[in-house]
DNA sequence: CCTACCGATCGGTAGG
DNA sequence: CCTACCGATCGGTAGG
């Protein structure tokens, strides 16, 4: 249990740190310096500068997932729901994973280019897949004339990375609560991809 | 003319490398390697990493701001433009120096936190100012019933992230030309920020 | 633009 | 979790 909260004081401490300075400016001595241990003792409770990256990216990755499948769950097939309420879903809940953990939705967002090899492979699938999941929404939407969104692809490539935007300007103590993001991210994005209800 | 286009090349070296793999990811000897010259070598031309960065940086900032000023020296005061007109020049402005040199235009998203003391504050409050442009015509756009936006500060952020977000998908080649992804991004930033014509 | 070189720092290991 | 240490690489300088 002492080794799990030091591991964990050591991912909270990178991931504040890559947020702040990246991974190729961070070094495991800054990370060492931040929980009150020597360099190379940091390699008592990690294998690598890598494997901490990673695991701050996949348990991330692992978030969003979480939550954009839990609406799915919420209503499968979208059988209730209209495209615009699970456009709004899916905002909301990518909105929430970020505000929940800004330093580590900062790393996945931005650091996850660095993970080498397999690792860096599997993310990028899995962010293709993720984003694929606002894709089709659109397309949807726009097929049954809701949407009046062009190109679904660039609208959801817009859509997103707004979204993920929020990791360079968001403050927990700031003025706009993560709450109050959310009901006008979800406004401002359903707006773009919707048709006007009256068009002129 | 022969030191020009030597500084030239290795800027344009450095910005794909930026680019590519950050600031910090980057060595003075990966920018020489990509120039056929030695590491050392380098500071024939330059007198420090930190100098070429700021170089790329101030640069393209100069270039943003001269796209934006000359919509406005087009109509002064937005006479004759309406909000909606003048919030997708914006937008067009920015799109086209994004995809006009996107290497550059994403070492300027990324890579100006790695700039030190007041070149990185002078940048920061560029950007501010720069920001202000498009939180100035959605707020007057929200006064003159243009608009519908509730918070004018969080829909210029939402905007401009997506915008920025270009540097991370654009590709000159790809299946979206910069002319449509700028009709694109144009459609749905005003679609955001636009009063329903008639309000349902 | 080169060779030769500087001190500092890098990620990581050995051995306790 | 520490001290001591490894080879490699870092940004940059000297002197031509």
């Amino acid at each position: 249990m002492v080794e799990k909260t030091r591991r964990q004081a050591i991912e909270d401490a990178a991931s504040a740190l890559f947020h702040a300075h990246g991974y190729s400016g961070t070094s495991v001595r800054d990370i060492a310096r931040a929980v009150d241990i020597q360099g190379a003792s940091l390699y008592a409770h990690v294998t690598s500068k890598q494997d901490v990256l990673w695991s701050i990216v996949e348990r991330t990755a692992a978030r969003f997932e979480a939550a954009a499948d839990a609406i799915e769950a919420a209503d499968p097939g979208a059988a209730t729901f209209g495209r615009g309420v699970y456009l709004i879903a899916l905002v909301r809940a990518h909105v929430g994973v970020v505000t929940d953990d800004i330093e580590r939705a900062s790393v996945f967002v931005h650091e996850w280019r660095a993970l080498e090899g397999h690792r860096r492979e599997e993310i990028a699938r899995r962010r293709d897949a993720y984003e694929d999941r606002f894709r089709t929404v659109i397309a949807d939407g726009v097929r049954a004339g809701a949407f009046h969104a062009v190109d679904p692809v660039a609208t959801a490539a817009y859509v997103l990375t707004a979204l993920n935007g929020l990791v360079s300007w968001y403050k927990p103590d700031g003025r706009l609560s993560a709450r109050v993001i959310a009901d006008t991210y979800a406004d401002l994005s359903l707006r773009a991809a919707q048709a006007p209800r009256m068009p002129a």
